[in-house]
DNA sequence: TTTATATTTGCAAACGGTTGCATATTTTAC
DNA sequence: GTAAAATATGCAACCGTTTGCAAATATAAA
C-alpha cells in the first residue's frame, strides 16, 4: 500500500530521534539520573555515570540545545554585524572571531548590514529576543541614530563594537588608531617633500573616516601646512567613488597635487585608474597612498603604499572580550596600533 | 546597603523579559489566547487580537526563540562550512548564501573547517543536534573518508555541498565544472603557441583539483600532445606551495616550459615570485594562468589570466537549493559554468 | 423559549531538558 | 544493633510556546 511504503522509506531515512528518555528507560533509571549522569555530576555513582555514557552513546543521542537553551536562557551563540563580509577587512575579522569562538565553545552567526541602516536595525532587532547571548558589530556607514542599538543593552544582550563605532552605547569597543595610521601617512608624504597633499575622504557621520581626516590634517599642521578647503573631497571610499572624484579633478583643470591620502584603497584604486587613463604617473606626477592594506596593494603596479588595520587581531580581541564579559568581566575600550606600510606609489622624492 | 543599590542598577539596566504569559495577565486572558492572537490565529476574534498586539507592542515582547523551536522543531537557521571564510571565493560564497537566507527569514550560521579533517567532523557532528535546520558545506581539502557526514542525513538535516564535493553523500550539489575551465584555460595556451605546458595541481584526493587536471590533460590531447608525467606538479595550492615547487625546477636546472597552468591563483602568485626573483619575465618567457579570479589577478603586472568561478552565484544558489528542499522540494545537482578570463599573463604570442 | 450552530476562549499536555528538595540506600561511628 | 552521616537516586516543577480538545458564550433557527 503507498502509504505503508511511504511510511518504511521514511523511516529508514532518518531514526528517531533520542531523548534522555529514552536512555532512562533502557537503563530503568530516570530522566534526572541521565541528565545529571551526562553532566558529569558527582552526585551520581561512577557505575551509572558510566553505564549512562554507554547507552547514550550507542543509542546516538544527541541533547536538543532548544531544550537546554530554554531552561538554562543561554545560547553560546554569538551574533556578528558587518557590512560586507565579503570585504578583505571584515573576513578576516570573521576568521578572528570565528577561532576565538569556536575555542571557547561558541557558535557564531553571521549577518550583513550592506550598509543599510534599516537592515542593520532589522538584525539588532531579531538579535534582541535572545537567540544570541551576545553581538559584535561593525556600524553600517551612513551614519545617524544609532538608537536602535539600545535595545541591546535593555535585553541585556552585550555589545563589542569594532572598527566603526558611536559614542553613547553601553558598549565595549576595539577601534584601530585612525588618527594615527592618518597622520603616519600624511606625514610619510611630507617626508617625501610633498606639500599640496589633498585627501579623500569617506562620510564624515563615521567615526573612523572623520579620524582619518583629522590625522590628516593635524599633521599638516605640524609641518606648517594649512590644508585648504578644496583640498579635501568626501566620497564613498569605492573604486567607483574614487575615479569618479578624480575624474571631476581633471575636467576643472585645476593643477594636480603633489599627493593625495586617500581614506581607504578601493578608492585609491579608482583614482588611479582615472590618472592612468590620463597618463598621469604614479608616484613620479602624483604620490599615492591608501588605507586597509587590501591584499592588491602590494601585488599592484606600482605597490600602493596603505596602512595595515589587524583586521584578524581586531575580530579575536572583539571576540575575546565579548566572551570575557559573558563570564562577568567588564567591558574594555581597545585602541590597536595600525602599521604604516610604505610602498612604491608613494615615493615621490625618488620620482623626482 | 550594597545589595539594595546593586539591585536597584541592575534592575534600571535590564527590564525583564516578558512572555505572553505577561500579556496574558494584564489582559485577563489566557496564555493560549496570546498565542493565537499572536499568530493571526481567525479562530480569536479580531477585538481581543488587536488588543493583544497592543500590550504585547507596548510592553516591548520579543518571544523567546528557544521555547518556539523546542515545540516547533525547526530553527529557521542554516549552517554554513567553509575551508576559510577570509579566502576571497568563500567569502563572496557566504555573501550569496546570507542574500538567499535572510530574504528567506533565514539566519547563517558561519563555521571554519581551516581545510582539517578533523575540525571539520566536529562541526557537523555538532550540526546534526538540530542545532541549524540544515547545512551548505564545501568539503575541507585533505580528502579521505567523509563517512561522518552520513549522521547529517541520518538525523534528517538536508545537505548541499558546494564547490568541493564527494560522491555516495546523500546531497544536492553545486559544482563548478571545473573540467571546463581547464580545458579552456589550456586550450587558449595552446592557441597562444604554447605545446610544453606544465600544471600545477593540487591534492588529487579532491574533485576539483582531479577534475582541473583531467580538463588540461585532455586538451593537450586533443591538440595532439602527450602531456609527460613529469610535468605535473601536486602540491598545496598556496603561495608557498607554488613558490617552492618553482624554487625547486629552478634547482633540477631542468628546461622551463613554455606555459604553466596552476590549478590555483594564489599557487601561481608564488611562482610568479619565482621567477621573477630568477629574472624570468611572463608572458614572454613562460606564460602562466591560475584558476579562481581572485581579485588581485586584474591589478598585478601583468595580470593573470585566470578563469572566474562566480561565488556569489554558486552560494546562493546553494542557498536557494536548500530551503526549497526544506520546503519539501527534491535535491538537485547544479554545475555552473565558469568563465575563462583572459589578460596578460598568458599572452605568450605576443611575447614572441 | 428552547435547541442547534457558530464563534471564542481556556485547560492542559506536550517539546526535552535541568535542578531543588525529598527520599531511599549505604556507610561510618558509637 | 542503632543512630548519624554520607551517598545515590527520584519526584516534580520549571523554562516559554504551541495546539488538540473541551467548555463557555453568543448567534441563529425553530
Amino acid at each position: 500500500m503507498q502509504t505503508v511504503a511511504y511510511f518504511t522509506e521514511w523511516s529508514e531515512m532518518r531514526t528517531k530521534k533520542i531523548s534522555i528518555y529514552d536512555i532512562a528507560q533502557q537503563l530503568g533509571v530516570s530522566t534526572s539520573t541521565v541528565s545529571r549522569a551526562l553532566q558529569n555530576n558527582p552526585a551520581i555513582s561512577e557505575k551509572v555515570r558510566e553505564r549512562v555514557r554507554e547507552t547514550a552513546e550507542a543509542l546516538g543521542y544527541k541533547p536538543n540545545l532548544f531544550a537546554v537553551n530554554l531552561q538554562r536562557g543561554t545560547t553560546r551563540t554569538i551574533g556578528v554585524v558587518v557590512p560586507m563580509v565579503s570585504r578583505n577587512f571584515f573576513s578576516m575579522a570573521i576568521d578572528g572571531i570565528e577561532e576565538a569562538a569556536s575555542q571557547r565553545g561558541y557558535d557564531v552567526m553571521i549577518f550583513q548590514s550592506r550598509n543599510e541602516r534599516e537592515r542593520e536595525e532589522r538584525i539588532i532587532n531579531s538579535l534582541s529576543n535572545g537567540k544570541v547571548d551576545g553581538v559584535i558589530a561593525s556600524l553600517a556607514s551612513d551614519g545617524g541614530d544609532y538608537a536602535y542599538y539600545k535595545v541591546l543593552s535593555r535585553y541585556g544582550t552585550p555589545l563589542v563594537l569594532f572598527d566603526r563605532y558611536v559614542s553613547g552605547l553601553e558598549a565595549g569597543t576595539v577601534l584601530l588608531d585612525d588618527y594615527r595610521g592618518a597622520f603616519d601617512t600624511v606625514e610619510h608624504l611630507i617626508d617625501q617633500g610633498c606639500r599640496r597633499i589633498y585627501h579623500y575622504a569617506g562620510s564624515q557621520q563615521v567615526s573612523i573616516w572623520q579620524n582619518r581626516r583629522k590625522g590628516y590634517e593635524e599633521a599638516l599642521r605640524k609641518h606648517g601646512i594649512e590644508p585648504e578647503p578644496d583640498w579635501i573631497t568626501i566620497g564613498a571610499t569605492t573604486e567607483e567613488g574614487g575615479y569618479q572624484a578624480m575624474e571631476r579633478l581633471f575636467a576643472s583643470g585645476k593643477v594636480l597635487p603633489e599627493a593625495i591620502f586617500f581614506a581607504g584603497d578601493y578608492a585609491a584604486l579608482g583614482a588611479f585608474r582615472s590618472m592612468r587613463r590620463h597618463g598621469i604617473r604614479v608616484p613620479e606626477d602624483v604620490a599615492l597612498a591608501g588605507f586597509a592594506n587590501e591584499p592588491f596593494c602590494e601585488l599592484i603596479t606600482p605597490s600602493f603604499t596603505s596602512v595595515e588595520q589587524f583586521g584578524y587581531r581586531m575580530g579575536n580581541t572583539a571576540a575575546q572580550m565579548l566572551l570575557d564579559k559573558l563570564d562577568g568581566a567588564p567591558y574594555m575600550d581597545v585602541v590597536i596600533s595600525p602599521r604604516l606600510i610604505v610602498r612604491d606609489s608613494s615615493l615621490w622624492a625618488k620620482g623626482k
